[in-house]
DNA sequence: CATAAAAAATGAGTACACTCAACTATTTTG
DNA sequence: CAAAATAGTTGAGTGTACTCATTTTTTATG
């Protein structure tokens, strides 16, 4: 066997994993993160039960793994959406709006989900949110460099500040639906509001402009860097 | 006895109430949240295993109910030390700035309460936490308002939109503390920067104006009823 | 190919949050 | 004041996340 790069050790191992990610997704879908127990999975994906722990260190570990792949094709997901409008502001909006409606197909999952990336017990954990969290501030953030390279917003706008400051708001009006302090039509008006706020007084009219005199863009933030 | 307006049960009750969260309290900052076991708590409060849990219903609702006094104390606290400075920058940085200092007194536990904010899980504790949030929410908003009746900001000035941001940025930024991403001088330098951003180009130079045009500020946000 | 070394899997065991049927203390009623 | 009703306490029992000494599988070595 040429093409076999990885020896049978790696094999097994990947397949393992491959098949508690999956066992793991879909109980976690179907009972709901809480009522899944371990051992469940375990039989689910044909191991004992120890060995999922092996794969990953507690249950919320496996819950970060599992989704965090989703997640970040969900960034781009809602990354590509937000292009579509026109106004920086709906660009935002619609932004935020993709992620919530991929979360509301199974809303206590959110909550949990919610409750792991802000609460990162692991180094592993930490890696994988911290890699999530970097993907979501650079798109939000282009979407704002974008914005001033058409002259929506002046050329010396921080887009940095920007970017972490919607989604600071979009992410304490989630915590509040997610919650159950307010409801969807409620969210959507609150956030669409204070995203208003953030940017009133901020907007220009669209001015030709040299593009060359922009600085390229290079700012991190401390959610970026994995 | 006259003055005993409470039976033997609702004063035993009480009682028992109170030794139980001391105990809690005193186990929790000893030991850290996870380290200290229900048995334990029940144990230094004089009482057996099942009856903890007929005064909270989780260990982590306890949590809540030990430090629910606190934190509101704490708010108040805050909001005087704001008040002393005199732009509207310096007061929101000094408001946080006296709340991060409490949390830094126990970072293990700040983590852990912090985590139990986001994540509601019982109607007591949506209770409590909800109570919280809008004392703070209350007193954040104050110090818009008050700047705008000295006229730092224009009397238009959306003072709950602004409120809501400063809280979002600072809670994005003291998870990113709190889950080890920054440390405690990065913190500072992003939460006042962020802020900065936040107000720049909304500030007023100082006029003098007639305080008797402004209608009376009675703005609630969804997390500040109860 | 046999044997040694290393890695991975196993599953019985442990600790702990929480439950609940039985019990005890308090209040109400006649 | 006794008896009935109500409220509160108890602690043994249950379920489950996670551990770890032992066993099995794979790879490396001569």
């Amino acid at each position: 066997m040429v093409e076999a790069a990885l020896g049978r050790r790696e094999q097994n191992k990947l397949d393992k994993r491959r098949r508690i990610l999956a066992a793991a997704r879909t109980l976690f879908m179907r009972k709901g993160f809480d009522a899944t127990t371990s051992q469940e999975i375990a039989d689910a994906s044909g191991v004992a039960g120890g060995t999922v722990f092996t794969y990953a260190r507690t249950k919320e570990d496996l819950l970060i793994l599992v989704f965090h792949e989703e997640m970040a094709a969900l960034v781009e997901t809602a990354f590509r959406s937000s292009r579509r409008r026109k106004s920086l502001l709906k660009q935002v909006a619609t932004f935020f709006d993709a992620i919530v409606a991929y979360h509301e197909q199974d809303i206590p999952l959110a909550r949990v989900l919610m409750r792991q990336l802000g609460y990162v017990a692991s180094p592993e954990q930490r890696g994988l949110v911290s890699d999530l969290m970097g993907r979501l501030f650079g798109r939000l953030e282009q979407l704002f460099a974008d914005a001033t390279d058409r002259g929506e917003l002046s050329a010396d706008f921080a887009t940095a500040p920007a970017a972490r400051a919607a989604f600071a708001i979009y992410y304490l009006h989630l915590g509040a639906m997610l919650n159950g302090y307010i409801d969807r039509p409620q969210f959507d008006r609150v956030l669409r509001s204070d995203l208003e706020f953030l940017l009133s007084g901020r907007r220009h009219e669209p001015v030709p402009r040299d593009h060359a005199l922009r600085p390229a863009h290079k700012s991190r933030n401390h959610l970026s860097d994995p």
